[in-house]
DNA sequence: GTTTTGTTTGACCAGATGGTCAGACCAAGG
DNA sequence: CCTTGGTCTGACCATCTGGTCAAACAAAAC
């Protein structure tokens, strides 16, 4: 009657083709512009048999967004307040610059959300997100009154991490515009730069 | 016959209207989520009648890109080679944050369309965009060189500020959320901490 | 092999959406 | 006044879209 969560194997295979098709078309054309026959094609599956494994198209889209929403964090999560703090924080924009790389689509798929407005994850960014972000904020500000990193304003920082990195994910065309026609891939300059303007920016004066 | 191009007085206004709405809507659901209902509503005319002054949904749009671009790109065409580099490159920084502030809906307008692969604006990133750029980033790579400001890849550089000053405009929800529930604006913090941000990273080693 | 439970689909529906069109409306010139 | 040319709209249309449902189909369970 009610739909299980998963129990078969072909529910386990079916759920999971679905949230990739959806993740595929969400991720490109937002919640309002995709549509469920286009999820459907994508999956190889008919419109109805989603709708056998999911209530409604927002459904789909809310569980897509809150399964996402622990792979996206992971790598904030895995800063160590124990670790060398100019290490950890150079590892967190390596970490994000590369799923940017290699989830592009995830990346596409928050940028899209937030950018209207955040309607279906606010509760989420209120709570898990915000709790992560602003732990994660004292450590960097513990370490900068320690001298370990020059000063900066934590939460700021963590913009700045974020926007830097998922940039290259959710403006890829852009990018890859303007940096020429050569297929070259943008990604190992980009770390490279940022690499250097986090190092710069990090580095306590006189500590050069 | 052919609808003119803004002749009239009330051609004038209505177009401006229309565009006015267009820009509302669309910057805040995309292309394929926008209806010409909404936009008709927001600008407070009939649907037929927005039909009789663009050809279509897709006019509009294009229209309204085509007349950001140039409002978007002057801080960029403003930074000028003979002026003292540092602090052009700072007062671009805060030009373009500033535009993040006063007019967030342009800079989502143009997240959203990018997200979706730039369909309707890749051949002016690919032309106007693309050779400012190129123009600009030699004036960088010269600053460099000439030692007035650090090492940095100047197409890299851009980037970074687009990244980090539009995403407080098309992030805003996030950044809101993330900063806490009292209504403080997150503007002058986020220039404080970008202008040092870049000061630190463009200041040529043993200059400091 | 047959019942039972889970899976799939063709046909269908109501509402939304982009767009058309004939004609009404209106401002200004003659 | 009344003509003329631009402006505006109600009614309409084809298509798309999210969603339903009865019935067909498959896979275990007995």
């Amino acid at each position: 009657m009610t739909r299980p969560r998963a129990n078969t194997r072909i529910q386990q295979k079916n759920t999971g083709t679905i949230l990739d098709a959806a993740l595929e078309v969400f991720s490109a054309q937002g919640f309002r512009g995709a549509t469920l026959d286009q999820i459907a094609e994508v999956a190889g599956l008919s419109k109805p048999n989603l709708l056998y494994y999911f209530a409604s198209k927002e459904a789909i889209y809310v569980a897509l967004l809150n399964q996402m929403l622990a792979i996206w964090l992971a790598p904030l999560y895995a800063m160590d307040a124990d670790g060398d703090p100019k290490a950890e924080i150079l590892a967190y924009v390596r970490r994000k610059l590369q799923m940017s790389r290699e989830f592009p689509r995830e990346s596409r798929l928050f940028a899209n959300e937030i950018l209207q407005g955040a309607p279906r994850i606010e509760a989420a960014i209120r709570g898990e997100l915000k709790t992560l972000v602003d732990a994660k904020a004292g450590v960097i500000r513990g370490w900068s009154a320690a001298g370990k990193i020059a000063d900066v304003h934590p939460h700021h920082l963590i913009f700045s991490i974020w926007a830097l990195t998922q940039h290259y994910a959710d403006f890829d065309v852009q990018v890859r515009l303007v940096l020429g026609s050569d297929g070259t891939d943008p990604f190992p300059e980009a770390e490279r730069h940022l690499i250097q303007m986090f190092t710069r920016m990090l580095t306590p004066a006189g500590a050069g």
